[in-house]
DNA sequence: CGGGCGGTTGAGGTCAATCAATCAGAGTGG
DNA sequence: CCACTCTGATTGATTGACCTCAACCGCCCG
């Protein structure tokens, strides 16, 4: 799975063609990526687009004062990148070691044979986009983190426990909360029985049923 | 512009092809809808697809405790109703007496031509909903305020009087607050004299610099 | 004129933010 | 191996923005 990593920072070409339900194909260099660093920024020239072999990305956009948004994370086999313009309307910066397929955008978005593949690639984004967006405009704190341990879990086929690729600030700033309030719930969760913290970076489900039931 | 409004229910195959940016082509009927008439349904099958002509809508979801979250409002022009399966995942209502042109999902989305301005439309849906992500994690009550003003003046080619078509509380469950606070935060800007309230459905940006600011 | 609905205004409460201190773990150098 | 530092996480105390509850207003319509 992990190709070249902490090697050259280019390598040959790479295909990837990912396997459950996204038929996007991405032809391209695989180019590794430090803890934090940029991939691209809001403005850059939108030339390429990525598909995460290993690691994680966050996808972000910042207000003047520095308030953050983090619209997403993206794991093994997402692809990401994508704008409608010819910049990219968001930051995107490395969670931690990353290697990913870099492939032009043009191969991909002029392409008639993947067009459909594409608008069902982005039509599941918005809709994850709007489960956001109901977490953010309606959800309190409790209920926000229990969606995100949910949804972490789900993206890692349910296993005992799940393993946080991201730090408690980018948490915060993915749930619109700030990083004391996030630390405060898990604690409390892990009080109440739901949750069990093993480190900060990883988490056991105690009670799904209990977590599942605080976001309705 | 107006097709058959307060005509008959259903009316004869119209053609609609909307000029500035977005191309894609819908073939159907129209159909009228009244106030707070429901379009489609969370969980009802996803057949159609709709373009405002003349109206609007909200599209929302609901929590099991009936917190409400609208994603969007459509207004002419607009195309709405995609989905990622075979299911609407949110609900559908007209904001008011609401002429549509319904046409076969299937007869868009599995049309190899449509494929490139459909993921181009999209792509621009998942922009919106990004920028609203960042206003409902990250900015206060009046930023979220000024920052809808300003896309509902931007909607409508900015004219002096912004005429609002959703009520107080669309506003709140669009904005992720209540409508006390919306009202409020309205009254305030007023006094403030960056706008001026002619009526609850129209207003006018007076100080449009100030009023940009605010959501930086 | 009276009722109803949407909107506004006021008073008080609450949840999450802010400010601040402490803690835990990893890495560094003597 | 042990201090020391640095960073990220946790915990505590207090504040404040927005919510909640409630009353009232104004307009429309019968």
């Amino acid at each position: 799975m992990q190709v070249q990593r902490k090697a050259a920072d280019r390598s040959f070409v790479a295909l990837s063609r990912r396997e459950n339900h996204d038929s996007l194909t991405l032809i391209g260099v695989t180019r590794t990526f430090g803890r934090d660093q940029a991939i691209f920024g809001e403005g850059d020239s939108a030339q390429f687009v990525y598909r995460v072999v290993s690691g994680g990305v966050r996808s972000f956009r910042l207000l003047a004062d520095g308030r953050r948004q983090i619209f997403a994370f993206h794991l093994a086999g997402d692809v990401f990148g994508w704008t409608t313009g010819a910049e990219h309307a968001s930051d995107a910066e490395a969670l931690c070691d990353t290697t990913l397929i870099v492939a032009r955008r043009s191969a991909v978005l002029d392409d008639p044979d993947q067009a459909p593949a594409l608008a069902r690639h982005v039509l599941r984004e918005l809709h994850r986009s709007r489960d956001h967006l109901m977490t953010l405009g309606r959800r309190a704190a409790a209920e926000r983190i229990a969606s995100f341990l949910i949804e972490c879990a789900e993206r890692q086929d349910s296993p005992p426990e799940i393993e946080l690729a991201m730090s408690r600030q980018d948490i915060a700033d993915h749930l619109g909360l700030t990083i004391e309030t996030v630390s405060r719930t898990l604690t409390q969760m892990q009080s109440d029985g739901l949750i069990h913290l093993n480190g900060c970076r990883r988490v056991r489900v105690v009670r799904p049923r209990t977590l599942a039931q605080l976001c309705q």
